[in-house]
DNA sequence: GCGATCAGCT
DNA sequence: CACAGCTGATCGC
C-alpha cells in the first residue's frame, strides 16, 4: 500500500499549502472570524458549497419534544477576562492586539441564537450484522423497543458464554446462598423477600430485578453479592459478601472483628476506615466509592417501569454512546441513571465464565465488565474504532483514528488481538511510543478506497491533530458508516467527492463541543493573535514566550509563529522525535531547535502552562535570563461554558497566561454544517460529556 | 521488577 | 466537568 501521508498541518503537500499560508495583513487582522450568526445560511453561502441534504427522508421528527437548554445568556461577550489585576510589568505593548481580539469576539458572540426546536434522528442500536432494520420498530411502543433490545442482549449473552445446552440452570438466593432451583417463581420471590427483610434493606432498593432465568431476584441490588454459586457463603454476612464482591476479601477479618454490620457499614467514613486498619489508599478509596454508590442506591426513589418507558427508548433512539446494558444499572455501575437494577444475562454469563483467565482479562476488571460502547463498534462489521479499552477476541480489525491517549488507551506493547489500522503518522507514533511492531500495523492511505475483510474503507484528514483521520466504512449490508474520530470540520471536507456521493447511514460524531455556546473563532485568528502578541513584546529580550502543546496537537500554533516571525522555537528532544514523525517538510523542521539558548519561544506541555506553580518554577529556572513570562494555552475550553467569560488573561507577578480559544474540535456551528452536509440516517455521539439527556438534546439541535 | 491501570489533578 | 495527559499509588504477571 502506498501511503499518502498528508499531515493535518498541510505543510507537506503543495496542493494544500494554502491552508497554512494565511495572509497576515496587519490592517485586516481579524477578517477571518466566522459569521456572527448561528443560522446555517450565511457561512454556508459565503464559504461553502451548497450543503444539500442527500438523504432528506432519513430525518425523522422527534416523537417527544426535547427540552432545549438555555443558550448562552449573552453575558459572555468578552473573550478575555482580567483574572487578576495587571500589576504593571511593561506589557502595554501587547495589550492592543489583545483588545482587538477581544472586540472582534464580542461581535462574534452577540449573535442571535436562532435554533429551531429539536428534530431527532432515530439511532436505534442495530445488530452488528446490520440485519436489524430500524424501520421495523417504527410503530413499536417504547416498551416494545426495550423488550426487543433486552431479548437481543440475552441472546448475545448466551452466545458469549459459550452456552452449553446440557448445563443445568441452578438458581441460588443471592442473599443466603440457598439453592432455589426446585422452588416455583412465587416461592423464590417469597424466599428472597424474607431474606431481604432480614437484612433490613429499604423497600425501594428491592425494586431492582435480576433476569436470571425466569426468576427475578432483588437481592444483589443492594449487597452486590456475586451471581455465581455461593454455596460457601451460606453463613456469611452481607457485609462480607459485599467485600468479597469488591475483591477485598482480605479485609473481611477487620470488618468482622470490628462488628461492622450492614447498617453500620453505610455510615463509615474515610477516617473510620483508617482507624480500623484499612491504611492502604487504593482499597480505602474503593470501599468509599462503593459506599457512596450504596448510599445512592438507598436514597434513590426507584420507579422502574416509569423509568424504563420514559428514558430507555429515548436514549436508545438517540444513539448515545451507551450499551443496552447501561440502561440496567447493576449495583456497582458508575453511571446507573435509569434507577432500575436489572442485571442482564450478558453480565451474568460473563461472570460465570470469568475463571477463564483470557476472558477475565478481556471482559473484566475487578469483577466489572467493560461494555463496548456503541461509538466504537461499526455496524455491519466486526470492526472497532478507538476501542482499545474494550479489547475482545471477537474482533481482529482495530482502527485508531489518531494518537491521543483517550483514543489509544488500552493499547499496549502486548496487544495481540489482530491488526491495527491507522494513518502513517499515527502508525509511526504507535510504533515509537508504544512499541507495537510494524507487523501488527496496517497503514491506511488517504482518499483511497481499500477493502478490508469485505468492507470498503476510505480515510480522510480529520483536521484535528497530525495523522488524525475520518474513516468511511462501506460494509456489505449497504449501510455506510462514517466515523469522525476527533475532527474539526473545514470546507475542504465538503469537496471530497466520495463523501458527496455516499449516502451515510450512521454518523459516529465527535460531539466534544456539541453545545451552542461553543462557537470559537477560526484557528487562523487565534494564531494571528499569538503572533501579534509576540511581535509586540519581542523588543524586550528578557521576555520568555511559552506555547502549550499536547504530545501531538496544537503544532500549527508554534510552527506558524516560527515561520511568521522567522525565529526558532525550542523543543525538547522527546518532542522533536515526535515532530519528526509528523511529516513536516525540511523547511519547517529548520524552525525547531534543541538548544534552549537559541530561542526565547519555548514549546511546553499544556499542563506546564495550566498551573502558575509550574510556571513559577519555569520562571525561577530562568531567573536572570528572563524577567517576564508570557504563556499561551491554546484550548477550546477557554471559550464558553461554565465560565464567567469566554477566555481569560491571567497574571501573577511577572507571569502572564493567555488561555486562547484554539480548538482542534468542531464548534457547534461547524458540527451543524457537517451534519447538514452528511445528512445521516443515524447519529451516534462519540463523546458524552453533558449527561445523556443534555447530550441528546444537543445532538438533536444539530439538525435544527 | 516492570508494565498496566486507576484516581486525582490541572 | 471537559480537552489531553501527567503523577503517584497500586495491582498483577
Amino acid at each position: 500500500m502506498a501511503p499518502t501521508s498528508k499531515s493535518k498541518l498541510k505543510t507537506n503537500s503543495s496542493s494544500s499549502s494554502h491552508f497554512l499560508n494565511i495572509a497576515f495583513d496587519d490592517d485586516d487582522d481579524f477578517q477571518d472570524y466566522p459569521s456572527p450568526s448561528l443560522s446555517a445560511t450565511p457561512r454556508t453561502s459565503s464559504l461553502l458549497p451548497p450543503l444539500k441534504p442527500r438523504n432528506p427522508t432519513a430525518i425523522r421528527p422527534s416523537k417527544t419534544p426535547k427540552k432545549r437548554k438555555p443558550v448562552n445568556p449573552g453575558k459572555e461577550n468578552c473573550i478575555f477576562e482580567e483574572a487578576e489585576p495587571d500589576l504593571g510589568c511593561g506589557l502595554d505593548s501587547i495589550e492592543p492586539a489583545f483588545d482587538l481580539l477581544n472586540k472582534k469576539v464580542v461581535s462574534h458572540c452577540t449573535r442571535t441564537d436562532n435554533l429551531v426546536e429539536s428534530q431527532i434522528l432515530e439511532s436505534i442500536a442495530e445488530e452488528d450484522e446490520g440485519n436489524c432494520d430500524e424501520e421495523g420498530s417504527e410503530g413499536s411502543s417504547q416498551l416494545d423497543v426495550l423488550l426487543k433490545l433486552c431479548a437481543e442482549v440475552d441472546e448475545h449473552g448466551a452466545d458469549d458464554a459459550g452456552n452449553d445446552p446440557k448445563c443445568e440452570v441452578v438458581i441460588y438466593c443471592p442473599l443466603c446462598g440457598d439453592d432455589m432451583s426446585e422452588l416455583s417463581d412465587d416461592r423464590r420471590q417469597i424466599h428472597t423477600n424474607e431474606c431481604l427483610d432480614s437484612v433490613e434493606a429499604p423497600a425501594d432498593v428491592a425494586a431492582g430485578n435480576d433476569d436470571r432465568g425466569a426468576y427475578q431476584c432483588p437481592g444483589h441490588v443492594f449487597d452486590g453479592s456475586p451471581l455465581k454459586p455461593v454455596t460457601n457463603e451460606v453463613d456469611v454476612s452481607p457485609v462480607v459478601k459485599w467485600l468479597r464482591n469488591l475483591g477485598l476479601e482480605k479485609y473481611e477479618e477487620i470488618f468482622v472483628r470490628q462488628e461492622i454490620d450492614w447498617d453500620a457499614l453505610q455510615w463509615l467514613k474515610e477516617e473510620d476506615l483508617c482507624s480500623i486498619g484499612i491504611t492502604t489508599l487504593g482499597p480505602r478509596k474503593k470501599i468509599l466509592h462503593a459506599l457512596s454508590e450504596l448510599r445512592n442506591e438507598l436514597t434513590r426513589t426507584v420507579e422502574p417501569e416509569t423509568n424504563v418507558s420514559r428514558s430507555v427508548p429515548d436514549e436508545t433512539k438517540l444513539g448515545t454512546n451507551k450499551l443496552i446494558t447501561d440502561y440496567f444499572a447493576g449495583p456497582q455501575r458508575k453511571r446507573g441513571n435509569s434507577g432500575t437494577n436489572v442485571r442482564t444475562s450478558v453480565q451474568r454469563s460473563k461472570a460465570d465464565t470469568s475463571h477463564r483467565s483470557m476472558e477475565k482479562k478481556d471482559h473484566f476488571r475487578n469483577g466489572k465488565q467493560k461494555d463496548v460502547p456503541l461509538w466504537c463498534s461499526i455496524p455491519g462489521t466486526s470492526f472497532r474504532v478507538d476501542g482499545f479499552k474494550y479489547l475482545r477476541r471477537d474482533c481482529s480489525h482495530w482502527f485508531l483514528t489518531h494518537f491521543h491517549l483517550d483514543h489509544y488507551q488500552g493499547l499496549t506493547r502486548s496487544f495481540s488481538h489482530g491488526t491495527i489500522y491507522c494513518s502513517l503518522i499515527t502508525a509511526k507514533l504507535v510504533n515509537l511510543k508504544i512499541g507495537i511492531p510494524w507487523d501488527n500495523i496496517q497503514v491506511l492511505p488517504l482518499h483511497q478506497k481499500i477493502n478490508i475483510a469485505g468492507t470498503n474503507v476510505t480515510c480522510f484528514d480529520a483536521n484535528h491533530c497530525p495523522g488524525a483521520i475520518i474513516i468511511l466504512f462501506e460494509p456489505p449490508n449497504g449501510k455506510p458508516v462514517l466515523h469522525t474520530g476527533d475532527f474539526r470540520f473545514c470546507e475542504e471536507m465538503t469537496e471530497l467527492s466520495i463523501l458527496q456521493a455516499c449516502p451515510i447511514h450512521t454518523l459516529i460524531l465527535d460531539t466534544t463541543y456539541c453545545n451552542p455556546q461553543y462557537d470559537f473563532p477560526k484557528q487562523e485568528s487565534i494564531i494571528q493573535f499569538v503572533i501579534d502578541s509576540i511581535k509586540a513584546e519581542a523588543f524586550n529580550p528578557k521576555t520568555l514566550f511559552l506555547i502549550g502543546s499536547y504530545t501531538i496537537g496544537k503544532e500549527r500554533v508554534f510552527v506558524e509563529v516560527a515561520r511568521e516571525l522567522r525565529k526558532k522555537v525550542y523543543v525538547t528532544a522527546a518532542k522533536l522525535r515526535i515532530l519528526e514523525c509528523l511529516g513536516f517538510k525540511q523547511e519547517d523542521m529548520q524552525w525547531f531547535t534543541l538548544n534552549e539558548h537559541e530561542s526565547h519561544i519555548h514549546v511546553v506541555p499544556m499542563w506546564t502552562i495550566a498551573s502558575f506553580k509550574r510556571l513559577q518554577h519555569v520562571s525561577n529556572t530562568y531567573k536572570g535570563r528572563f524577567s517576564l513570562i508570557v504563556a499561551f494555552s491554546p484550548t477550546g475550553w477557554s471559550f464558553g461554558k461554565g465560565k464567567k467569560s469566554t477566555g481569560r488573561r491571567w497574571q501573577k507577578g511577572t507571569i502572564i497566561r493567555y488561555e486562547v480559544p484554539y480548538s482542534e474540535h468542531s464548534s457547534f456551528t461547524e458540527l451543524k454544517e457537517f451534519v447538514k452536509f452528511i445528512s445521516p440516517a443515524n447519529i451516534i455521539p462519540s463523546v458524552n460529556n453533558h449527561g445523556p439527556d443534555s447530550q441528546n438534546s444537543m445532538v438533536s439541535q444539530l439538525l435544527a
